[in-house]
DNA sequence: TTTTTCATTTCAATAATCAGAAATATAAAA
DNA sequence: TTTTATATTTCTGATTATTGAAATGAAAAA
């Protein structure tokens, strides 16, 4: 049974845009084709809780700053942020790079964690960015890791847009990625979605030994040597797996 | 008029915190005082629409990333965002440091756009964290700027916490503070808030004239010698004068 | 000033939701 | 296996929300 007034105070959210932050009741009431007394019960109770704001002199609504704290209160509860702070923050401080820690949704790759090295930099335990999987580490770590069936639906209907003159832009590029990945246990991106940025990633998995996270180290390409690489690749899988295990994960013994 | 349904389902996404991350219907029920199938319905409406995710084993609901989503939209419809992008993006190149922008909201400082130094890493668009106003240099740059009425309600009501040997805790201090700010133009952060992070920050006024905004640059303290000061300060309240601008703001013309 | 625009409120009929109690379903625990 | 806990569904009268048309209020434009 889904509830109509909430599904509707939902709508209104979304009608907000980059290109159109703005609307009035009108505005809501025709682009949703409901009434306007509707509308406005809806918008005043999201008003009054503070997921919208109504600017006082030109009455137009936008969308209220209590959606921040949501979603703060979001990134705080998830699991991976809370059993994954610990290892980052010491991976950020060994390597001296920046360290991420994403989860896949619907298909892309969303940050969930940023941790900068050295303790005078503050631990951005926020949401975002969302990157396209195939162009970051972390996409395609969580990808190598993935049966082949759902690889072949991802690159079914994803279209490999370039974001560089560097991105993977054909299916058998990425495949190599990934087999390359698969055989390092970590992935990498060489400047694949910015210029002038390198991550290598590993996977994260949790209790049913699913690829459910991946934590990444980014770095400007030219401090990578490959000596660095060997050591910074080895603590970073480290670091992943001991997240895995906090998860509840347990590598498979090899059979005798 | 306040819609009831639309009321209880915000309430529902407030109920998980940080330490009750995961929460059955019952649980809502009995926090709310509500009877079950009055939650199932709420509850079944927003996981529906991926504000709230139901895990398939434990049938626990948590907080859904859907909300990371309109808190995306919320950065992105930020006026001050929206104006304070370009003049933000270049001072961060031109002062090698990372630059942000922070609004004032309920007595707190929250920062709503990072800007890392070289255009190879990525602008952090997105919301938060939220900083103590007395204990960071946005947050003084913004009071400094307020009626002295305002400043007065402010210093009543907000308990100086230290967050560091180096936090303000004092009244008087802090009015030093905001009377320095005033003279310079600029607020200081001298590890107020978090230890080795030094921080400037010039307010950024709107149409009405109020100080609305502020851009900072952060560093460490050790590399900010004083004639750097000198310069960075100044191309800040450059940059703050033109988003101030952009904004609809005029500075007043010194009478004859 | 008058006109225009749009937010806000009113009202009564209609539709949707909720409470309360109870039944069923499902998965974990004993 | 049975027991236990809890999610989910069902039902009906009571409560609440929505519609549609119209009125009022309040600010901006002409």
């Amino acid at each position: 049974m889904a509830i109509q007034s909430v599904n509707r105070a939902l709508d209104i959210l979304f009608l907000f845009t980059n290109t159109k932050p703005r609307l009035g009741i009108t505005d809501i009431s025709n682009l949703l084709g409901l009434t306007k007394p509707t509308v406005h019960g809806l918008v005043q109770t999201l008003t009054s809780r503070g997921f919208l704001y109504q600017d006082p002199e030109s009455r137009k609504y936008s969308l209220g700053l209590k959606i921040h704290e949501i979603g703060t209160i979001l990134c705080s509860t998830l699991k991976i942020n809370q059993v994954g702070a610990g290892p980052a923050r010491r991976l950020a401080d060994a390597t001296n790079y920046m360290i991420r820690i994403a989860i896949w949704d619907r298909d892309e790759i969303l940050v969930t964690f940023n941790v900068f090295p050295g303790s005078q930099t503050i631990n951005y335990q926020q949401l975002g960015p969302r990157v396209p999987a195939y162009c970051s580490a972390s996409g395609k770590a969580l990808l190598s890791m993935m049966p082949s069936k759902k690889i072949e639906q991802y690159v079914k209907q994803t279209p490999l847009k370039p974001y560089t003159p560097k991105t993977i832009t054909t299916v058998k590029q990425l495949k190599n990625e990934l087999e390359k990945a698969r055989i390092n246990g970590y992935a990498e991106d060489r400047e694949e979605y910015l210029p002038g940025l390198f991550c290598i990633s590993a996977p994260i998995f949790n209790q049913n030994g699913s690829p459910y996270a991946a934590i990444s180290v980014s770095g400007g390409f030219q401090f990578f040597s490959n000596e660095e690489l060997d050591t910074i690749s080895q603590q970073m899988k480290e670091a992943a797996a001991e997240i895995s295990r906090s998860l509840g994960y347990f590598h498979q013994a090899t059979p005798i």
